[in-house]
Formats: structure tokens, C-alpha cells, sequence
DNA sequence: GGCCAGGTGTAAA
DNA sequence: TTTACACATGGC
């Protein structure tokens, strides 16, 4: 099989039938404030052991409810997740913020910035685009070390992360409408994180 | 028992 | 502006 683009990449993946067990957006619950706190709980860390931590904070996953958590009570909460020392004020910081600055989930899906996020401590490149793509529901692709490990394999590499999310992006846009690119940037990166799960298994 | 996971921030060269 | 390292749990 020879890939030489982006979108020779999307239709091999598209062809393994990777998703079908998956959400329509792939990450569970697309759309919600739950994707903000799991976006930061991943962070280096397989999602089993976040759907863990998720799992003991069911009755906290609204923003409002979320700021007034204790912090060492949230420590406890996502320790199955690791790095909890850090995680922990980190989500705090993050969520009172947005409340503080937007009000509502809503209004920060509609109004929040790449920007905005990547100002934040304990939000990268990545964290920034999963809230932006699977949180707010924006055209933005995420790109993780799954995907750079898979496009080398191909021998395509670039030196920064913009270079490898527009190369992603730029072989969508040029085979779907606009209307179609945010479900099909979900969708992309979905594939590849499972299509790498699927490589494991076979190891 | 060692290695890795749906990364990020910081310090030092 | 690059590189090295800390952060932490759970699965294989």
C-alpha cells in the first residue's frame, strides 16, 4: 500500500472499518464538558485508566459543579489517571476560568480561541485541539505521537506541530466540502489512535 | 521487571 | 531553540 498523502492515508485507514464500535465523533461523549476534563486526564496516559477517574467524578462533570470540587477531593478522584498532583490544580485553574471568563460551557464552545487555550497551563498543542475538535465541535485536527509515528513510517515528516495538523487538514479539504471537514477530522484522528491499538494487539 | 500510554512545563545547555 | 527530565498509575 503506498501513501504518499493525507488522503491516501484517511481512505487505507478508512477501509480497516476502525470506528465501528466507536461514537459517530469517536471520542465518547463529543460535544460536552466531559471532554475537557478527560482532553487533560489523557494526557500521556491510555484512556483506559482515565474512564476510570472519569467514573469516579460521574456526579461532578458539569462545569459548574466541577469548580466547586476541593482539590485534594479531585486528587483522589483521578489518581487511576495518574499525574494527579499536576492534573488536578491544573483542571481546577482551567475549569474556574472558564467560568469565570465565559460564563457557561456553552458560551465557551462558541467563543473560546486556540489562543485562549494555549495560554492556559497544562494545555499544549494537542490538549488545545481534542477541546477545540471534540469539545466545542471546531474544524481543528489533532495530531498525537501515534500520528507522526504513522507518517514516518511512510517516510513523511515535518519539524512542528502545525506542519503535521495542516498537511492532515489539507488533504481533507481538498476531497470533502467545508460542511463535511469537522466530522471528518474527528473521525481521522480517531482512526489513527485505534488502527495503533490495533497494530498492539497484534504484536 | 521494564516499558509504554490519546503530553506538558520547566530548567539548563 | 533544542534537549532532558519530572510527573504517576495500570496493563502487558
Amino acid at each position: 500500500m503506498l501513501i504518499s498523502s493525507a488522503f491516501d492515508l484517511y481512505l487505507f485507514l478508512e477501509k480497516q472499518n476502525l470506528l465501528q464500535d466507536a461514537p459517530p465523533l469517536w471520542w465518547p461523549n463529543a460535544g460536552s464538558f466531559e471532554v475537557v476534563v478527560g482532553a487533560i486526564l489523557t494526557q500521556n496516559t491510555t484512556w483506559h485508566n482515565v474512564e476510570q477517574s472519569l467514573s469516579n467524578l460521574e456526579n461532578y462533570i458539569t462545569l459548574e459543579k466541577f469548580c466547586l470540587l476541593d482539590e485534594n477531593k479531585l486528587k483522589e478522584k483521578i489518581k487511576p489517571s495518574g499525574f494527579y498532583n499536576q492534573k488536578a490544580p491544573r483542571l481546577k485553574m482551567l475549569t474556574c476560568k472558564i467560568q469565570k471568563e465565559f460564563g457557561s460551557f456553552q458560551n465557551f464552545q462558541k467563543n473560546v480561541t486556540r489562543e485562549w487555550l494555549l495560554a492556559q497551563k497544562g494545555i499544549g498543542n494537542e490538549t488545545a485541539d481534542a477541546i477545540l475538535c471534540y469539545g466545542c465541535l471546531r474544524a481543528e485536527m489533532v495530531v498525537d505521537t501515534y500520528t507522526k509515528r504513522l507518517l514516518k513510517m511512510y517516510g513523511i515528516e515535518f519539524q512542528t506541530y502545525d506542519a503535521y495538523k495542516y498537511f492532515l487538514q489539507e488533504g481533507v479539504q481538498s476531497h470533502f466540502p467545508i460542511s463535511q471537514h469537522h466530522s471528518v477530522y474527528a473521525q481521522f484522528h480517531g482512526m489513527i489512535v485505534e488502527y495503533n491499538k490495533k497494530l498492539k494487539t497484534f504484536k
